[in-house]
DNA sequence: TTTCTAACA
DNA sequence: TGTTAGGA
C-alpha cells in the first residue's frame, strides 16, 4: 500500500478555534479568554461577524499565560515575560 | 446554540 | 474572574 503522509491542512498560525473550543482546550472560561485579550495578552483573528478565532499558536501561548496567571502573576508581568501579543521576535541583524 | 460588548461585584 | 443584560 501506498504510504499516506498526514498533511496538515492548517498551519500553526491558521485561526480555526472558536472561543468556546479554545476555552475548553486551555481549561479556562470564554470570559477569561476575552479578559486576556483586553489585557493585551493575546490577539486572536476575527471573523467577518467579529467572532474570535484562535490558532494553534494562540493555544500554546494561552497555556503559558494560564500557567503564569496561576502563579499569581498579573497581566503586566505576563506581558513582560511573554512579550506583547502580536509582537514578532525581532529578526537577527547582521 | 454560540458568540459579542459592556458593566458590575 | 464570574455574572448579568441585550443583541447579532
Amino acid at each position: 500500500m501506498k504510504e499516506v503522509i498526514a498533511m496538515p491542512i492548517h498551519g500553526p498560525d491558521e485561526p480555526v478555534y472558536t472561543i468556546g473550543v479554545m476555552a475548553r482546550l486551555v481549561g479556562v472560561s470564554a470570559q477569561t479568554l476575552r479578559a486576556w485579550e483586553r489585557e493585551g495578552l493575546v490577539c486572536p483573528q476575527r471573523t467577518s461577524t467579529n467572532n474570535r478565532l484562535y490558532s494553534e499558536n494562540d493555544f500554546h501561548r494561552l497555556i503559558r499565560i494560564r500557567d503564569l496567571a496561576a502563579q499569581g502573576i498579573n497581566p503586566a508581568g505576563i506581558r513582560a515575560i511573554l512579550g506583547t501579543a502580536g509582537e514578532r521576535p525581532a529578526a537577527k541583524r547582521g
